[in-house]
DNA sequence: GTGAAAGCGCTAACAA
DNA sequence: TTGTTAGCGCTTTCAC
């Protein structure tokens, strides 16, 4: 049922030529004459020749693979980055693969190390849980960008938001809304130069200049209610809620609802990433854009970069803008 | 910078044994001393050793890959989906991959051509846009296992929800909470066997047995708007609305509040893979469980079975379970 | 422009 | 239990 796939030795056969020639064909080598090209082309056709790319990759010692690591694939801030990154793969003639990562460090490192395994020419790790060692580990064994961080070891090039810029910005607009006090929900990951650290970071800063205390309820994804009824039970209402990501602001957004509370009236709320569902009417949430796409180009090209040898460390800041929508209360009131 | 990597004769050196005893250790086998072994693993964890896929692949012929191809990285069930999956192949000493798939069916066989050339042992292609001789061509050339579709070629297992089933369900509520008519919102799919048509035609088939005529929508995520304008302008409220998945049914409801219709009560609203998002308070979704750990167990182990040589085709149908929640209106209205 | 030869790092069958 | 011997399918000098 499942015949063996033809090699270059077949193609030979049918196109009448030696094994070479379809090997300088394949990598589309000056040197053959356009008659022999042809002869092998229309073989390789015929038989539904596929190169091996194990056998290439042992000879030649490169894949042309990029191993893209990803935890967190029900966030659609992820779905579009990568979809992206895809695009910008394809013009460099690069070709991507995920290794889905699990719950914790420990699946990345597990994760990485098959993309290693599977000699990936470069790797893209988004939103890693690494600590800087592993990183810079990994980081010099193969070409590495790190998206969404802004520190990490020499040995890896960093694309990231101004995530500090950015949690200013939501947080001003809900002070300007009126809104006190704000407090801020966001995810627990204790990983150096992480967006969630530089986004509270900035939280705190804009806090303390206008002379007001920081509030941090930190939560899991899906837990968000308990933390919420906290901060409802000590405010009842008028306070802000700057969220680490726009999923968790409309998680929270669900459960203000079922307080009575409505957002943009009662309760200004901000998400972070401008994901398509921020927009939706009817949702309308205010948030930060990532510049996403521009973000996606970067990060392939610094790895192109690396890949052809740059040694020194790169580090990109993508600004970050405010998209003000109704959930910040200034905008009209939606519900 | 970049160093070598080492290799089973580094190994076999530092351990003072022959390269062969080092790639018995690799591979588990028991005729190898438990004093050779230790000292083999001592030496592989001294050196960093990682076997080399490609040389491994090219001389077993064979990787322990699977290869998982997706499409839609938005939509949180497929996210979900993977994870499980993921966490199957493990088990199973399976390495998973995916493929990132761009918008149609061309980027899709691209993908799928990817992966075949990296060797994978297998195949799991969620939600395909191939049709049925493609499939067949690639069924025939590794095992593979399609995802969320009701028909194929033999070459190929299925694992579906009775999608069919699903939908009268859901439709059914709709219709005994009074919603009249009941509309169906989807997406445009002309893919043989694909879940979509099996939703529309259980929702025909139900409107046909209470004697309804059909009004079916269909609409690209993103612009539900437009369609849904048409039907509020023609309906006005009381009508139901059946969509696709939760995705368009959250997008349905925030026009819907546009409109000033509120769902559940002015108007009823059904999804469909009773994703996380949709059991959110606030949100309260009615929708179809597809029971997705089932799928991503079922989908994993018959890969592993096609992979051990069986040849007849099984087409794996799992239960679609009706999730009344506050959208379709009997469980109290939420808003 | 084409062919010959060597070898990438590993597995697998067999012999010792 | 360990070593020997062939390759796997391809790239890459280097001659011709």
């Amino acid at each position: 049922m499942i015949e063996r796939r033809p090699t270059q030795v077949d193609v030979a056969r049918e196109a009448g030529v030696s094994r070479q020639t379809v090997s300088l064909v394949t990598r589309d080598d000056p040197r053959v004459s356009d008659h022999s090209r042809h002869a092998v082309l229309a073989a390789m056709e015929k038989l539904g020749y596929r190169p091996n790319v194990a056998a290439r990759a042992l000879a030649a010692h490169r894949t042309g693979f990029v191993g893209i690591s990803l935890s967190d694939l029900v966030n659609p801030f992820h779905g579009e980055l990568i979809e992206l990154i895809r695009c910008h793969c394809e013009a460099q003639g690069l070709v991507p693969f995920i290794a889905p990562v699990g719950q914790d460090a420990a699946d990345e490192k597990v994760a990485i190390e098959r993309l290693l395994e599977m000699n990936v020419d470069g790797l893209i790790l988004i939103s890693p849980m690494a600590d800087d060692e592993s990183l810079d580990r990994i980081g010099s064994q193969v070409p590495t960008v790190v998206v969404t961080r802004n520190a990490g070891p020499d040995s890896v090039d960093l694309v990231h938001t101004d995530d500090r810029a950015g949690a200013r910005a939501v947080v001003g607009e809900l002070m300007a809304s009126g809104y006190r006090p704000v407090v801020y929900l966001g995810v627990d990951r204790p990983v150096s130069g992480d967006s969630s650290r530089a986004r509270i970071e900035g939280y705190r800063s804009i806090l303390a200049e206008a002379g007001y205390e920081p509030r941090v309820e930190m939560v899991s994804p899906g837990e968000v209610g308990r933390a919420l009824g906290r901060v409802v039970q000590e405010f009842g209402n008028g306070f802000g809620l700057c969220c680490h990501n726009d999923l968790i602001a409309l998680e929270a957004i669900g459960h203000l609802e079922v307080f009575g509370l409505r957002p943009g009236r009662d309760v200004g709320v901000t998400g972070f990433d401008n994901s398509g569902i921020s927009g939706y009417p009817g949702i309308q949430l205010t948030t930060v854009d990532q510049s996403t796409a521009a973000m996606a180009r970067r990060a392939v090209d610094l790895l192109s970069e690396r890949m052809g040898g740059r040694a020194e460390p790169v580090d990109v800041v993508m600004p970050a803008r405010l998209v003000t929508r109704a959930t910040s209360g200034r905008t009209g009131y939606l519900r």
